[in-house]
DNA sequence: CTCATCCATAACTCTCTGGTTATTGATCTG
DNA sequence: CAGATCAATAACCAGAGAGTTATGGATGAG
């Protein structure tokens, strides 16, 4: 069971998806002609992308007559902030055990 | 022009890698040898991720004898951070301004 | 109905990278 | 000094994945 940080990582880790990825946070909603106009790559690829973004629950489709619309949901990076801010809770942790030792050391 | 975000991103995309950078934060300074021991990959392989994460400057390392040191930099970290709270923040901003039209429109 | 447009999928290529084993350099030990 | 241990590097291999072109299926327009 590959946990969620891994796909989420994996994921963002390309520029050209975490680019879309922005641009639906910075201005919202856009079909995937509008996207793919400013990604730099094939329409294919962008939507290769957009497949794989929402694998990772990071953006949301919606379909009205022959386009699709997709949104970012900044939820599905609360996984990031928790890891993020776990590791560096482990090393305030670690330094508070140092403080501890320092007072035990100094008595 | 890589920007950091990429680098960070990709550095800790792969699961080994993330692992060993989690332990580092976890437990503090360890040996490539002691790394190695947990890793479930053979030596060179730790020995090569070490140094993708020292180039994202994720860690730092100490040579001590023949043997080196790493330890965990999470202030690394902090452009990660920043982006992550920059997408959100984008996404708070539209909606204000979905706010503020809708305020306009309630006139 | 016919043609055009939009998006997704298929099939393929090519590069990148994470893994391996083998080796070397350096340091500790006897 | 000789042998052993630790870590880094070299050389190589295989799989993943990001890109392409080609195609198909569905919807809108004339």
């Amino acid at each position: 069971m590959p946990d969620s940080h891994d796909m989420l990582f994996r994921t963002l880790a390309d520029p050209t998806r975490r680019a879309i990825f922005e641009r639906l946070c910075r201005d919202g909603e856009q079909t995937v002609g509008a996207l793919t106009a400013r990604a730099g790559v094939s329409q294919p690829a962008v939507s290769k992308h957009l497949g794989v973004l929402k694998q990772a629950g990071l953006v949301r489709d919606r379909h009205q007559g022959r386009q699709t619309h997709y949104c970012a949901q900044p939820g599905a990076l609360s996984p990031l902030i928790d890891w993020t801010s776990q590791m560096a809770g482990f090393w305030e942790a670690r330094f508070d055990d140092l403080e501890d030792l320092l007072k035990r050391m100094d008595q």
